[in-house]
RNA sequence: GGUCGCGUAGCCGAGUGGCUAGGCAAUGCUCUGCAAAAGCAUCUACAGCGGUUCGAAUCCGCUCGCGACCUCCA
């Protein structure tokens, strides 16, 4: 049996993956900054560790997938302002944090529903964590690696690199870190430039704030990351993922904190998807270019032709490696749709398929190639989480499912095992790793047996070569939603849009 | 400017030095009352130039083009 190995972003190289505590994994994702809405870039990371969390549970590891919400810091929203100028405005009147931070970490908690990703085992807010934020940071001031200026701390970077490599993550060198012009909030406290914020003075418009030993403020970016993953996963845990936009400064900090507060790394997997970009640039705040979830699922975008359903999505983003940065266009996601119905289509008629039975294959060269086919989707997954591969793997097993059904193989080319394998592998990887969901509204009786009364006056029609109303009964019900198929045995099945 | 990465057929996209990935689109054929679906077949590409090698999309060098990070960012 082979095994997984990951890119190991830290050490740039794939390596075997070997949990901490034999048959536990602990997984750490950066979630979500809950200040707005999220968008089709943001589906990457949640979608990309929910297969990483789906996989390793396959493997038989009970894990522990911890993914924060970050709930805390400056908080804007469009029309409303967070930081209170007016100390005298009405509650009522002004945005409290709280209702901004309720209202996106619902619309996000939607947004993973629609992609099926399954809830964390644990999902942490930063605003529900400030005492174990403040806590970390005392030890690391007590280890002389941070200090406190006007309310602030800031965490010596300079003093950490001497010991420790600093950049290692992001392949940066401190030097050029030191010499950086730009001119950033707080620079003047810093000692260094590279200094970067565990703790921030609240100015006094500022409304999210705590009391802490520095005066009342709020936690820097990071910190909290740090503190929540070593309370429920330990001061070592085997995996953080996360965008690769996010390796610096956001965890080349969190391993500096981290190493000085236990004295030790605290991640031994890093693993980084890619971005997903729009015309050849990035999708980003900063960029302007963002889809929001709400937009892409009903097509309410100038740049969309269409509304695109969450598997859709999820397909199209499993269709490409993670590593790999993915195009956005409407003409992938179109092409993703047709695939992804294509497949489950197929899957579907495998699950139909009734095998004769037969112990020895008929085909034995045909039984052998589905047999490799459906074994090496376990390499590819092993093999950095290559879903890419596997998707295509299950569509070189298409046509011969189709083929079954459509008598252009026999039933019984392939054996009774063969054939089992090939229902499980489909399964396993169709709905349990990949996730993916069908496309189709359940119907329910009621419109199965109007649909059936249908189909039973069209069967007469054309038993009576009565094409009009056949016709008519099909194109009435094609521009309602509802595709009619004739198959070969004479039955008809429908689908539903 | 520094660091890193990418450039694959009409489009998307996988590719560990040698054996047509795959999807979508397109064309032809088969099946069908007609469709749709499905099956079969066709379309054989690796930015450019040079090098290593029996052999390179894959390794090395140079050139061109693009991007990411260096600042909030998935």
């Amino acid at each position: 049996m082979s095994e997984l190995f990951i890119y190991n972003s830290y050490t740039r190289e794939k390596e075997k993956f070997e949990s901490l505590v034999p048959g536990h994994a602990g997984l750490y994702v950066c979630g979500p900054t809950v200040s707005g809405e999220s968008h089709l870039g943001h589906a990457r990371p949640y979608i990309t560790f929910d297969v990483v969390y789906r996989y390793l549970t396959h493997l038989g590891y009970k894990v522990r997938y911890v993914r924060n919400i970050t709930d805390a810091g400056h908080f804007e929203e469009e029309g409303r302002v967070a930081e209170d100028k007016v100390a005298t405005k009405a509650q009522l009147e002004r945005l409290e944090p709280m209702e901004l931070v309720q209202k996106y970490t619902n619309l996000y908690h939607w947004g993973m529903r629609a992609f099926n990703n399954h809830e964390p085992s644990i999902e942490p807010t930063a605003t529900g964590h400030i005492i174990e934020q403040i806590n970390m940071i005392q030890d690391i001031i007590k280890k002389g690696y941070a200090y406190e200026v006007n309310g602030s701390v800031y965490f010596d970077v300079k003093k950490y690199a001497e010991k420790y490599p600093y950049g290692k993550l992001s392949g940066r060198v401190l030097e050029d870190q030191l010499e950086t012009t730009r001119d950033l909030d707080g620079q003047d406290e810093k000692r260094n430039k590279a200094d970067f914020a565990l703790w921030k003075n609240a100015p006094p418009e500022h409304i999210m704030r705590w009391t802490s030993p520095w005066g009342e403020g709020f936690p820097g970016w990071h910190i909290e990351c740090s503190a929540m993953s070593s309370k429920y996963l330990g001061q070592t845990f085997d995996i953080h993922g996360g965008g690769m936009d996010l390796q610096f400064p956001h965890h080349e900090s969190e391993i500096a904190q981290s190493t000085i507060a236990h004295g030790h790394a605290p991640v031994r997997y890093w693993m980084h998807n890619n971005m997903i970009t729009i015309n050849g640039k990035k999708m980003g705040k900063s960029y302007n270019n963002v889809i929001k979830l709400t937009e892409l699922f009903s097509g309410n975008h100038p740049m969309l032709e269409q509304a695109y359903h969450p598997m859709v999505v999820r397909f199209y983003i499993l269709q490409t490696h993670y590593r790999s940065t993915l195009d956005f266009s409407n003409e992938a996601l179109q092409a993703s749709e047709r695939a992804l119905k294509r497949l489950w289509e197929a899957y579907e008629v495998l699950k139909k398929l009734v095998h004769p039975g037969n112990a020895e294959a008929a085909d034995s060269k045909l039984d052998a190639e589905v047999i490799t086919k459906c074994k090496e989707c376990d390499d590819f997954m092993n093999d950095d989480i290559n879903t890419a591969k596997v998707i295509g793997n299950l569509f070189e097993l298409v046509p011969v499912i189709n083929s079954i059904k459509g008598g252009q193989i026999a039933t019984n080319a392939l054996s009774a095992s063969t054939h089992a394998l090939l229902l499980q592998t489909f399964k396993t990887y169709i709905q349990d790793i990949l996730g993916l969901q069908p496309l189709q509204v359940q119907q329910g009786d009621k419109i199965d047996q109007v649909l059936s009364l249908l189909i039973d006056i069209r069967r007469d029609a054309r038993t009576r070569k009565d094409f009009a109303t056949s016709d008519q009964i099909r194109n009435k019900l094609s521009e309602a939603g509802i595709t009619l198929k004739d198959e070969k045995d004479g039955s008809v099945s429908y689908t539903i849009e």
